[in-house]
Parts: structure tokens; sequence; C-alpha cells
DNA sequence: TGTACATCAGTGAACGCGCGTTCACTGATGTAC
DNA sequence: TGTACATCAGTGAACGCGCGTTCACTGATGTAC
């Protein structure tokens, strides 16, 4: 058993975060199996001893976002604690955060990569779907209302977070940007019951 | 002066239509110049006569969506008529329908194509900020609400019909798709002020 | 009406390039003695 | 401790292919006479 235990694992580990990072700067089909292999400090040869395929690695490299226990601190500066209560405002503020919002490489995959996902194969779509459905779960604890009602609001606060996202990711004025997120992140906090005081609004 | 008058324009409108279609349906690194214009009956040698690049055209394509005087009877079944009043319910109903949904080559570019315009260059990003400002300004004449709170809920409005349709897409699951797509329409009929009764909720 | 002609919309072969994937090989490693 | 060896992680040349773009050419057209 030539080269130490736990080699390949770790090895493997490093390509799927290089690829997780190419593949939110640049999608799918912009980014090569050579780039990724050479960002993990390999050549491309050795590629297909570690996966099937670019989109057996695409689906890994998307679910893996809220999987990887480091995600809660991924934006820097931006800090989640499910433990301390209110998670469902802490998620909010740090989806439509300046920080996410300028962090491209560890954007989470719903606002990089949506509309590339769409066109993909079952096992992609699959992966996204957990990501979101994770999300889902962890605002819908922290809803202030009950039933139907509480399901509908988890659900729109989401597809908020990640429409308004990925919209201003897309527009050439930063400034409108900026509107689109803070007006996101009002509407979503109202929307989950968790509105603040007023003096804070402004940022 | 051979070729009939007006030849030229209408042959360049096929080619953007053509290009419209199949940039929805693949996005813009998948489609090839050669299938555009053999989808327009042409071969690919004219393209360049009529565009300075693939890119070009995909700002165009882009942009269209709103200045086509038909994009209100695109989806089929689904109409909006903005002088019957209730302009941002229709719209909110008509973005949100299983027709869009089903629909791509005719959806709403912001739909289908924002992760990849979120890696173009400006003119394209231009293109996508007038399609979404285009859809702000609609929903914002009717939002039952003023002054700050109502551009906070249009854009939310519009963040979350773009939100809820794009994430829906990119699932494996089309019911958990309907689940958002409902939740997506009541939380924006309810942030409008367009609230209808309880009998219409179902549908 | 019919013919010769100039125009230019459209053609298709060709360019250099980078892609995903394969495969025969290399050489760094831990192990056996 | 030192050496020979089997293993297998990683290499890099090669494959066929499709891409965006260019360009010398063709042939359908409206016009002039």
């Amino acid at each position: 058993m030539p080269y130490p235990a736990g080699h390949r694992e770790r090895v493997r580990k490093r390509i799927v975060e290089s690829a997780r990072r190419l593949f939110n700067r640049s999608g799918f089909e912009s980014v090569s199996v050579d780039s990724i292999m050479a960002d993990a400090g390999l050549t491309r040869g050795g590629f297909y001893t570690y996966f099937d395929s670019k989109s057996d690695l695409y689906a890994e490299a998307l679910g893996c976002f809220f999987t990887d226990p480091n995600w809660k601190s991924r934006w820097k500066g931006v800090t989640v604690d499910l433990s301390a209560g209110a998670a469902g405002s802490q998620i909010v503020h740090a989806y439509l955060s300046r920080q996410h919002f300028d962090d491209v490489e560890n954007s989470c995959p719903m606002t990089a990569l949506p509309s590339d996902v769409a066109r993909c194969d079952k096992r992609v779509k699959a992966a996204f779907e957990n990501v979101f459905q994770a999300m889902v779960d962890f605002l819908g604890r922290d809803v202030k209302a009950r039933g139907r009602r509480r399901e509908d609001r988890a659900l729109a606060i989401a597809a908020l977070c990640v429409g308004g996202m990925v919209v201003a990711r897309s527009m050439n004025d930063r400034g409108l940007g900026d509107r689109l997120r803070e007006a996101a992140k009002n509407v979503a906090l109202e929307l989950g019951g968790w509105t603040v005081s007023k003096s804070r609004r402004g940022r």
C-alpha cells in the first residue's frame, strides 16, 4: 500500500474544492477539466481515476455547499450561528450581504449557477434540490406563522434570497444591485416576522 | 438595389428570434453560431455581415424580451392586459404560471439565463438590467403601499418571481417546483396587496 | 417585352484553437527482508 | 539500517470533435435600356 492512508481522499477533496470555486466563477461549460486539475496542482490525466466525468464532478461540487460544515463562515466577516436563535434572520442577512455578493468563488451555488443547473441532468438537479431544501428547512423552523402559511413563507423567503442575489449579480449598476438586496432583505425579514427596529434599516 | 427593401431587416429579425429561443433553451456557450443560422434557414458564413460577434447577438436577443410588443401573450393561454387594471397581479400570475415554467424557449431571459448573464460583459448586463427595470416599473405602479415601502415591494416581488421560477426550473421534483411557484405567487400577491378570495388560492 | 448588367445577400471551405476523454507509461512511495 | 521490489498515483501525448471567425466566391435579384 504505497502512499499514506487517506492520501487519495485528501487529493479528491482538493479537486472538488477547486472545481467548486471555478464552476462558481465561470459556470459548467467554461471551466475545463484541465483548469480544475491545474488549480488543484495536478495534470489532466489523473482526473478520470477520481471521477467518471466532468458532469459527475459538477454534481458533487454543487451539492457540497451545505454539506461542508464550514459553510456558516464562508463569507468573510459574515457568520451564522444557528444555536443562537433567530437563525432565519441570520441566514437572510448573510445571504443578501455584500460579502456574499462580492465573493463569487465561495458563493452559494443557487446564486452562481441556477440557469446552468436548469439545463443539466438529474443528478445535478438533485444536488441543487438538496441545497434548496436545506435552506428552506433552516428558514422554516424560525418563521413566525403556522401551517401552510409558514411553509409558503419559508419557500418564498428562500426564493427571494436567491432571486434577489442572482438578479443583483446580473446587473451593471452596483447601486441598483444594492437597492435590490436591501429591498429583498427588508421584505424577507418582514415575511419571517423578524423585522428589526427602524434604526437598523439603513444597513 | 437588388433584393426587396426591408429584406435585410426581416432576415436580421429572424436570426435574433432564432437566437432568443436557442439561447433560452441551452445558454450562451452551448449554442453555436452555426446552429442559430441553421435555425433561421441560413448558413454560418453570413452571420458576420449581420452581427459583430456572437456576444453582440446575445445582448440583443436578451434585451428584446419586453421590447417586442408580443411579450404580453408569449405563453400559450396566458395573457396580460395592462389596460385592464390589476396589472401587477396579472404579471405575477403570468410569470409564475405553469405555462411559463414549461415554455423554456419563450421564457423570460431573467429566468432562463441569469447566471449566464452574471458572467457576461457590460452590454449584456445592461440589456438584462433593462428587462428587470421594466418589470419593476410595471409592478410598482400597482403596489398598494407608499414611498420607500412601495419601491421595496416592487423590487421584492420581481425578485420573488424570478427567484421562484429559476429555482423551480433547477429541481427534479416537479411537485416541489409547483409548490414553490404556488408559494411565491401567494406571497407576491400578498406583498402587492392583490390577495384574492380563498376560493382561487388552489389554482 | 426581353436582355445584359451591377449589386450584394448568402455560401461553404478553411483557419487555429481548446475541449473531454483515453491510455501507455513513469516514478515516488511504503513494505519485506 | 539498507536495499530490492511491487504498487498505484499521477503524467502528458494523442484521439476526434466542434467551436468562433474569416474570406474568396456564387448566384438570385431589381434596374437600365
